[in-house]
RNA sequence: UUUCCUGUAGUGUAAUGGUAGCAUGUUUGAAUUUGGAUCAAACGGUAGGAGUUCAAGUCUUCUCAGGAAAACCA
């Protein structure tokens, strides 16, 4: 009776309270990120929330490329970025970087400094760093604080002119040097670089800080509520002062928690160490938590977003479980792969009264959850090859698979009576023999023999070498690089990839192309890798079906 | 020692001042042509004190705990 309340995060209250008494009549969102890095699994959240949060509330959302600083920002990156974006499952509206703007910040420099709310300094940055205190003590005003409007706005100019060495002068705003939020204590706004921007070329040897640069660029674009991560909720009273001072469209900024996942790092830095340490093969890794690694793992997007869906929004620092991120990659795998056969350890079996010479046709369903996925035939003969840990000489009670005098159903084929064994001389277990019920095959079972599990198979003859690379957790630690006094590269998982050479695979897989993920009955999902060529085929471990984390 | 932010099951995230819910996790069970998925059940929570109130996870205040803030980075 009583009609449930949506329940809705702090973000949407506060834009359905703004929209309801009329601060905004439509929303305006932006993803801003800095062209210098590749995108990872922190990122999708940003993505997911500007991108979804618009979508709702029938607003706008743009990518705006916060390329202020020329030094470490490439061409290579933006490229990367939108690739991402795209494959995520999000669409801009608009495309836009922040040195569009730079006449525009310019003449909001130079208005400031008429207004006289900006100085020109020629403190060296050790200097503004000495007066400029600490948290718990008040900084001191610089000597060139007070220098008339016109002399500051002839220095600018000249600054702009190219007429000083990199870090010879700075433009500051000038606000309060005892204030106790040390972003207010008078922030630079300019530096002098002389220095190519991937955008602008050399038109510019002066480039605006992120502070004088980002609330602007939101208020040109009429960006409604600039969303951001809660690091930068002391930069807010900054965002507002300089949008205050100029007078110009007044975008709010909001601050939620960042998305930390467990068993990863996103530290540009630390990632970056990663690669160049050879720890991992590149940027798109599978073990790596960016969005290009985790497309090559084998993680669909539609998991990445429904991830981010279920972790929600707020303000508290979290930790989201590595377990949560797989049940959602798991998912929305779940919904689309193909059930196939691989024996990925294999040991022979034999059903010895089976004829010799013959081979069958079986029909296999591709996925019970999506009956349109069709069928595909598998071929059954009297030499298989099974998992080796399917099979146990002792095998205690709860053990469903295969055992000497047990039943097992081979999935999609007959049941089958283990008969005996044979070791070789170390002891290891060689060939089984068993044999089968002929009116048993699935689908027209009339054997009335019951058999408690079911184990995936391929035929020996027919069966396609492959090669498996298992990737597992980068990281044996929960929270990598947060533990003082060790270092992050102590941490990494040294069995986070495994390569294994001695997997069969069922014949159809042979006309599976390339990028397809599928999943590997009874083990797990594998994505078909880029590195696969005609003579051999390579797997990337998505994820396992079961977490063997916690067994063992 | 300053300012700001945050404290709800193991981990996350909800709850016009009025039944602490959901997901994940763990365990067990049912069913099953995957020890998956599905279904069912169990486990497990408001940091602490004081105040306001008929009623506080929610409002006020104090304590405690965690995080953040110093770059010519974003």
């Amino acid at each position: 009776m009583s009609e449930k309340r949506e329940s809705l995060n702090f973000l949407e209250q506060i834009i359905e309270e703004d929209l309801k008494n009329g601060k905004y009549t439509s929303i305006q969102t932006r993803f801003p990120p800095e062209p210098n890095g590749y995108l990872h699994i922190g990122h999708t959240k940003a993505i997911w929330v500007n991108f979804t949060i618009a979508q709702k509330y029938g607003g706008k959302t743009n990518l705006r490329f916060d390329d202020t600083n020329p030094s470490t920002e490439e061409t290579i990156f933006v490229e990367n970025i939108q690739k991402d974006i795209k494959w995520l499952g999000y669409e801009w509206d608009n495309l836009f970087f922040a040195s569009d703007y730079f006449e525009q910040l310019y003449n909001f420099a130079e208005q400031l400094i008429i207004k006289g709310f900006a100085y020109v300094d020629d403190l060296t940055s050790e200097e503004i760093a000495e007066l400029k205190g600490t948290p718990t003590s008040p900084g001191k005003n610089s000597p060139y604080r007070e220098r008339t409007v016109d002399e500051n706005l002839a220095i600018f100019r000249d600054m702009r002119a190219g007429k000083y060495k990199d870090g010879e002068k700075v433009l500051r705003a000038k606000i309060d040097m005892g204030h106790t939020n040390m972003l207010m204590r008078d922030p630079l706004l300019y530096r002098i670089k002389h220095q190519h921007h991937h955008k602008t070329g050399d038109t510019w040897c002066i480039y605006p800080m992120y502070d004088f640069a980002h609330g602007q660029s939101d208020s040109i674009e009429e960006i409604t509520h600039s969303m951001c991560s809660l690091e930068f909720i002391h930069h807010r009273p900054l965002y507002n002062w300089f949008i205050e001072k100029l007078g110009i469209y007044p975008s709010k900024q909001r601050e939620f928690a960042r998305m930390n996942v467990s068993y990863m790092i996103t530290s540009k830095r630390k990632l970056k160490k990663l690669v160049e340490n050879g720890i991992v093969t590149g940027w798109d890794d599978p073990r790596m938590p960016t969005v290009a690694g985790m497309r090559r793992r084998g993680y669909p997007a539609s998991g990445i977003r429904l991830f981010c869906e279920k972790t929600g929004i707020a303000k508290r620092n979290n930790l989201q479980e590595i377990a949560l991120l797989e049940a959602c990659i798991k998912e929305e795998l779940n919904k689309t792969c193909h059930r196939m056969m691989v024996v990925n350890d294999p040991v022979k079996l034999t059903i010895k009264n089976y004829p010799e010479q013959t081979h069958e046709t079986l029909s296999a369903i591709n996925n019970p959850e999506n009956e349109s996925d069709g069928e595909r035939e598998l071929i059954f003969s009297k030499h298989l090859y099974i998992e080796r840990a399917d099979f146990m000489e002792d095998a205690p009670k709860k053990f469903f698979r295969l055992s000497p005098g047990r039943n097992v159903r081979l999935k999609n084929a007959y049941i089958i009576h283990c008969e005996s064994f044979v070791k070789n001389d170390e002891g290891q277990i060689e060939e089984i023999i068993c044999s089968y019920y002929p009116d048993s095959k699935s689908g027209s079972d009339t054997s009335g023999v019951k058999a408690k599990g079911t184990l995936h198979w391929v035929s020996q003859e027919h069966a396609i070498p492959c090669t498996i690379r298992e990737y597992d957790r980068l990281f044996k630690t929960e929270a990598p690089g947060t533990t003082e006094g060790v270092d992050f590269l102590d941490e990494v998982n040294e069995k986070s990839l495994v390569i294994n050479k001695k997997a069969y695979m069922e014949p159809a897989l042979h006309t599976y192309p390339k990028g397809e993920t599928v999943q590997f009955m009874r083990i797990g999902y594998f994505r078909i890798d880029e590195d696969s060529t005609n003579d051999e085929f390579i797997f990337n471990r998505t994820v396992l079906l079961r977490d063997s984390w916690k067994k063992g």
